[in-house]
DNA sequence: TTTTTCAGTTTAGAAAAACTAAGGCTAGTT
DNA sequence: AACTAGCCTTAGTTTTTCTAAACTGAAAAA
């Protein structure tokens, strides 16, 4: 029978912005820190959706959630719909000069690599602020409002990606040290310190070297690679450096390399420039 | 100095959506009305848009706002980003058989034109039930999650546009009043009914048809066509009938034609389809 | 002129939405 | 069997959004 109720209410903007982060990455936990809320809200913002739909957009099971059928065909317009909304957001941020210049990067990459750069930046932005963000994981630019993202990944095919230099890992400690350590071996009696965030790199560089380490190496762990680096260059052990995290304590002798076995992880330091911020990334690439 | 601060936020959503709305449609009065919002909720959109950017986006008159430079340079992107948003949102309605059928209409046509036909919709969807909106202004399409759209406008080039009858008035009254009325000018003497929503029916077809009239024709005034249909067929005046509307009660003889003067507005009873529910138009159109 | 009208602004308060925290569940893993 | 990872649920809180109503200021009408 024909009344005359409400005008059809579309669902919430946010609830579909929740459903095309949570489907593209693949989880609800990994949706809620690009959308920096609990995954709780996120898991609300689905069911909310999938209520208005009328039908399941995911697969509850116990090691995550799979997206439905109907779910999946979903995904795509609603990727190309935000990405064109973020386009549009970041034009609308362009229109006034933008004073503040946002970078996102790894922790260890903010402090040893970019912060000795920072004043090349600053020249091509004088009247800028300049606000680092540091993030285990890289933001997806054309989701956040960063100018510039700066992180040791596997190098992608993106355009506006550039590649300032291979990844590569190596033992380093301070002279003192080094003179009490010959061969690999030697490396046995040591505290190897290492970074929370690669505990592999151990194993990785013993594999690639062909060299057997004890049992517990990655004595040492910290949350912090500065931290890490800190404690090598004060001669408290044997420090897995990647080069372009340690380039500048090597330079100033504080560190050294006890031997000449270096190992590429396939990772590289890797710049992505949002539109409008090409020049602050060319500025960085001509740093060196 | 390089800090690390929280993650730059990008723009509250509905606040980019409030801006959409305002610059298409050139006010916030309008857009509020698309929203369903009071105009002040779509102010504080705007300027919480405008702080965000840290530019004015409208330019504020004493007659309604204009667009800015810049905010006309970001409405194309932004429109093309929520089309399509609505695109997928659609989809996403589509993924479950919808329950609903939602026809917006303008209230006489609702009333008058559609009612008779509801059951040829109906054989369409048997599941569904129909929910008819009765709007003044038709809806937007690609926002609004309406099957079916049906007014009485000026025609348009657009796709999925159909046009079911051109727009056409004459004056119409019931058969005992008729014998009294031979030409225009015994017109005078009688009460002249008339739609709020047209109170130019009259001025216009007086115009078309050489005729003049006293000055306060248009005495009784109705805010529901159908209240001055009723009127008419009870013998209490004069209607400016339009004939998608009257054909009814003319076809069962309650309502005659007084003189053969039919003018035609220009507009037309246009019917538009939703994707997906081209069988539902398909059906009005067959059904006449 | 003066008055009216139009369209947007501004506020406080109210309503709704979104978020968090904490505990629970389930199926792989150790 | 205990552990773990990842999502779910619920209650309660915080934040956002909305409304109502009075206000502003300029154009149009009287």
């Amino acid at each position: 029978m024909p009344v005359s109720p409400p005008r059809p209410k579309g669902p919430p903007l946010n609830a579909l912005r929740a459903f095309e982060a949570a489907a593209r990455l693949g989880g609800f936990a990994l949706a809620a820190e690009e959308l920096c809320v609990t995954p709780g809200a996120v898991s609300q913002h689905i069911k909310t959706l999938e209520d208005w739909a009328g039908t399941p957009l995911f697969e509850r099971r116990s090691h995550g959630v799979r997206l439905t059928k109907a779910g999946a065909s979903l995904l795509p317009e609603f990727t190309a719909a935000f990405d064109q909304l973020g386009h549009a957001t970041r034009a609308l941020r362009g229109v006034a000069p933008a004073k503040t210049v946002q970078i996102a990067a790894l922790p260890s990459v903010a402090q040893l690599w970019l912060a000795p750069r920072l004043p090349s930046l600053r020249a091509v932005r004088p009247e800028a602020r300049m606000s680092v963000t540091a993030l285990e994981t890289p933001p997806n630019l054309s989701r956040d409002m960063f100018d510039l993202s700066l992180f040791i990944a596997v190098p992608g095919k993106l355009e506006a990606q550039h590649v300032l230099a291979r990844d590569e890992i190596f033992p380093v400690c301070a002279p003192e040290l080094a003179r009490r350590i010959r061969t690999p071996d030697d490396l046995a009696a040591r505290t190897l310190l290492v970074d929370a965030a690669w505990p592999e790199d151990w194993s990785l560089w013993a594999t690639e070297a062909g060299v057997t380490l004890p049992g517990d190496f990655g004595s040492a762990s910290f949350s912090l690679y500065a931290m890490a680096l800190e404690e090598a260059r004060a001669g408290a052990g044997v420090l897995m450096a990647h080069r372009v995290l340690v380039q500048t304590a090597l330079d100033a002798g504080q560190l050294v390399c006890p031997f000449d076995i270096v190992v590429p992880t396939g990772k590289a330091l890797v710049l992505t420039a949002a539109p409008g911020a090409e020049d602050l990334a060319a500025a960085l690439l001509e740093a060196g």
